[in-house]
DNA sequence: CCTACCGATCGGTAGG
DNA sequence: CCTACCGATCGGTAGG
């Protein structure tokens, strides 16, 4: 018998990456140390790490929590519209609602993570880069759909302005720069460019 | 007497801000640690911290450095220009080919400073974030000038694009990527908007 | 999931 | 600009 419940265990590694993506989108997967993650969880390290292995893969963990939230928050809510520019302009909107909010304290976990990861090498990089191409693939096959000459250019594009808007709402606080990302979007999607 | 003359005592300072700039481009201004700059230039800790007091006076010499960088190779390659609309597509083909480049290892500098400090508080924050604004001010400055109707968002838009150019140079060597920006930042200053 | 510990590295300083 | 050092924290492990 483990001194824990199998549900106990789950709920504690649980709690562990909430804290985890929290810090993380604050001060980067670098700054998601196991010491400072113990002290805020109330827990030994040994306990926090146990859960895990190793700080790489508490990392990976943490990185697919926020995946997995992006995706709830972003793509859950346009996916039951019809394929094409009418999801596209619902992933928009849910995009921009995503990145003004406050869905993670530090702005888009994703963002900052191909920042802080772009320049460097191993598991957790490659794991960043391939969830933002597996996004931009979803973005183009949907401008694929809408039928759009260029449908990478259009996945390109909305990134862009995500990433932008990402920045004036955490560097700046900017309360103009949602409107202007929806305008960004928009012109994006206009049909004239199909 | 100095043990060694003012001007070798500049030289060694400029020579730690240089590798600071790349490291910091590579592993974020909090990678850049005083005894790994050290080992990489084959000084002593205390002979590296020495010359700026603190991390974070080296940090935000850093910042000033590449900012300077920024300066010399995006802004003066287009200030002969007329103002306006012909300066602002020197700036934007400046920058592209500055992404596209490798003016530091580790891609934008202040792209990668914005992400690793949007999150946090204190004076480097607070540097990042007005080089950021004043760098979108010259843009929406230009804009005003080339009589758009909205320059903010003429700069919001370019600056979306560079970074989203940033990202996928650094993480997927993305070599559609530069013409992508191009296009974008074509569409971004096409008269028709103004 | 805890205590107690490991070697390594952190930023920084004293003194020369 | 160096050596020698400080306390703090890092990731991680042994043993329970």
């Amino acid at each position: 018998m483990p001194r824990r419940s199998v549900a106990e265990a789950q709920k504690t590694r649980e709690s562990i990456l909430s804290r985890a993506v929290d810090v993380a989108s604050l001060d980067g997967l670098e700054g998601l140390t196991i010491g400072r993650l113990a002290g805020e969880l109330e827990m030994s390290k040994a306990g926090v790490i146990g859960h895990f292995g190793s700080k790489e893969a508490l990392q990976i963990a943490a990185l697919e929590e926020a995946a997995a939230v992006f995706t709830r928050v972003v793509w859950e809510p346009a996916a039951g519209e019809e394929p094409g520019l009418p999801r596209l302009r619902a992933i928009a909107e849910a995009w921009v609602a995503y990145l003004q909010g406050d869905v993670f304290p530090g702005g888009c976990f994703l963002t900052a993570a191909s920042c802080e990861w772009d320049g460097r090498s191993g598991p957790v990089r490659d794991r960043v880069a391939a969830t933002m191409d597996l996004w931009l693939d979803v973005l183009a096959r949907e401008a694929r759909g809408a039928g759009f000459e260029d449908p990478q250019q259009v996945a390109f594009e909305l990134n862009a302005v995500a990433m932008g808007l990402n920045q004036r709402v955490q560097l700046h606080g900017d309360a103009s720069a949602p409107d202007r990302a929806r305008r960004a979007m928009e012109r994006v999607l206009r049909p004239d460019a199909r």
